[in-house]
DNA sequence: CTAATCGTAATAATCAGAGTTACAAATTAG
DNA sequence: CTAATTTGTAACTCTGATTATTACGATTAG
């Protein structure tokens, strides 16, 4: 099936943000994550609209985090890209006049809602901070790394 | 995205199949299901691997449970499925060179993985046998209803 | 003014599940 | 044995969602 990757997509060109300090232009963000700067434009504008990123049009326009790192979760994040659907497996109907079909929904919701909670339980818990000083930790490993070729 | 509901559909299934008691041939399943004989003998057909249901062709052949329902799982139909993707929310490379990337990917798999791990958790609970009874307790309470129109 | 840059609509490409058609294989009934 | 029923399965289309691309308008710095 094929998976909705803006929060990945969106994570990795926020943390280049955060690393390069200042703005970046769609052009230069689509190039370090490998996509189209329409995309990144229509990604990022649902996070303008959260408040958490600003835009400037124009020469030397770009992108900017509005935000302090550390008060950034992934949880808002997810929000601001409206909260697409976390699961990839659904009921058949989901307003079924089987009676059958009935006890199968409410099974599977109970268990789904469940994991969602979960799910979006952790996103609340990791911040933007956190992920761009764990990047930091892996480069400074990889710059300091046994070479083996 | 298009969910997949396999796991909903073979559900809805397996407990007409229970309730009818004896064998089914795809396609009745597929006309009290709402889909068409083919899927039935394709979703079905992993089902009957796992050793939960059986099939026979010819006259008078069809499908039938193989097993108690009380020793069914929702995790074991999942397995019988084929493990499919859990989440509709993924990576958007899973195997980046990009050291930014790798920290992305890294707490999303650590959030999504607990999540997952909970889900199938709670398939494990939950048995045919549960799923029958709570029909059994709806069809019930349907016949019993205060009319209302 | 001109070039750079975002904003956005419209459209195509891509992908996986679901639906359908067609036919082979197996089995029962007579 | 023949005919009818039913599963098994390949091949293809349909559908719906994300992603990619094209095109062009709006804004702004120099």
């Amino acid at each position: 099936m094929k998976r909705d990757s803006r929060l990945s997509t969106v994570l990795h060109g926020l943390l280049h943000l955060a690393d390069r300090g200042g703005s970046m232009t769609s052009d230069e963000l689509s190039r370090c994550m490998g996509t189209n700067p329409v995309v990144v434009r229509r990604i990022m504008g649902g996070l303008r609209e959260a408040g958490l990123v600003t835009s400037t049009r124009g020469p030397s326009g770009g992108w900017s985090i509005a935000r302090d790192l550390d008060t950034v979760t992934l949880r808002q994040l997810h929000e601001a890209l409206g909260e697409p659907t976390v699961f990839a497996i659904g009921n058949r109907s989901e307003n079924p006049g089987c009676l059958v079909e009935q006890s199968v929904n409410a099974a599977l919701d109970d268990a789904f809602a469940e994991a969602e909670a979960l799910l979006m339980d952790r996103f609340g818990k990791v911040t933007l901070g956190q992920l761009s000083r764990d990047f930091t930790r892996r480069h400074a490993a990889y710059k300091t790394r046994p070479q083996t070729g």
